[in-house]
DNA sequence: CGGACTAACCTGTCTGGACAAGTGGATTTA
DNA sequence: TAAATCCACTTGTCCAGACAGGTTAGTCCG
């Protein structure tokens, strides 16, 4: 069973979603909240904490809450896979094999995943289809660690991400480059749009809740096909804007 | 003077920065930081929050943190404003004003800085230079609230954002829309690349503590120009994909 | 009427304590 | 030897209380 302030959250997440505490209004104070849900100020600190956090309530020292607006429903499992985030929006995910292979781990890969060089590593590239439309090329790249899970499972089928957590591998934290690119030749042939044709390439690396490396892939977005959303504050700021050149 | 657990949290960064707590190894404990800090455990452990949240160490329920690296030290406000990013890092950042008008809200713009239709709004068109080179081009909006302000600036110097922070405009919450699109002919001429050359767009709206709208800008950068790094995490996603067609 | 002041209210910070629940290594058992 | 058990340790959750410090609205005064 889920903590108690996670449940009050997800009720004043919800409250917000029905309007019942509409946008640009005052949120109760604390002493309110933590009076109605019978428990301590501390635990409904920490539930309204899950919202700020999220950027859908604001919080001011001396002042109540205001309700920014509601967040996109969209789980850190929903960002990790492509899968679970196609299926969860009513579309049908799919993947075409370009190819797989294990090979030794080149300066730029051990950086990456944390491993020595030489090391085994798989890299595979994929199509990835949204509703028989293709929209991304996937290319990733595995430590051997997960090694031979993957090379046992069906890589045109579901989510390898699931697959992976299935087995006791989790993902945990995720680390995203955001950049713009433009499609090769191959590349353009694959998504079936022309050359020079602007891309969005997200580069990440997922690692373990111990902070192992699973993964990494580039993944690289036909620019008619999605758009990242993110949101930060003075006080929950994971987004930086870095130099391409260094 | 900051809270004692943002010292902490700061001493802890530092320490990690220092190489004192390499990565992949393990944090103290809870209470042996408590004890080393003469703090309870509470305050330690709204410092290591700090952290987790950053996505420089992981936690786990039972093991003890774990070092995930030194997470690039980019400070909200240096994310809101390209001149203090910019001056942040060494380069020279500048400004050439293409455009600046008055006018009532247009459909669009009154949905996104949260006023009526008709309402005044500020619009301004400005390329911005690194060390006189063009990197971005950039459409900003303004509600009538600060219009005034706006007009009075030198807008060829400084950041707006700092600006209006000094007359008391805080930005204190952002939500950015990044995605891939092709320069036009004229952003291409203003960037200085080809027609259709891929630019790294990030559309986003920046709200004042009380959730009140301040900004929104489209700000297009030339691929060559900049990465955006986002990290996320099971318990700290503010991260989402959505879908361009909607 | 406008500005200074005040009091009520509210969030931020910190403490100390208690128990639940997960981890990891050592020990015991089959 | 391999699996099950146990135990010390550690983090997660929750409580009650205290005080600091910012906000807000109303009151009083010039």
């Amino acid at each position: 069973m889920a903590a108690r302030y996670q449940q009050i959250a997800q009720e004043l997440r919800e409250a917000i979603r029905q309007g019942e505490y509409a946008i640009g209004t005052l949120l109760p104070s604390e002493g309110d909240l933590a009076a109605r849900y019978a428990v301590s100020r501390g635990t409904v600190r920490q539930a309204v904490a899950v919202l700020e956090q999220d950027g859908s309530v604001a919080a001011r020292q001396g002042a109540r809450r205001v309700v920014l607006g509601e967040v996109p429903t969209h789980s850190f499992a929903e960002m990790q896979s492509f899968s679970m985030w196609a299926t969860s929006r009513g579309h049908v995910p799919g993947a075409k094999v370009l190819s797989v292979e294990v090979g030794a781990a080149r300066q730029e890969e051990a950086d990456r995943l944390r491993i020595n060089v030489g090391d085994d590593v798989v890299r595979l590239q994929r199509i990835r289809t949204l509703d028989d439309e293709p929209v991304m090329v996937e290319r990733s790249f595995f430590p051997g660690l997960v090694a031979e899970h993957i090379l046992a499972m069906d890589l045109t089928a579901g989510s390898i991400t699931e697959q992976l957590t299935a087995l006791g591998f989790v993902h945990a934290h995720g680390d995203h480059l955001i950049d713009a690119v433009s499609a090769t030749t191959l590349e353009a042939r694959l998504l079936g749009v022309r050359r020079g044709s602007p891309l969005l390439r997200q580069r990440w690396l997922a690692s373990s809740p111990t902070g192992q490396p699973l993964a990494w892939s580039e993944d690289s977005y036909r620019h008619d096909a999605v758009i990242i959303n993110v949101r930060n504050s003075m006080s929950a700021n994971t987004l930086a804007r870095l130099s391409a050149r260094s």
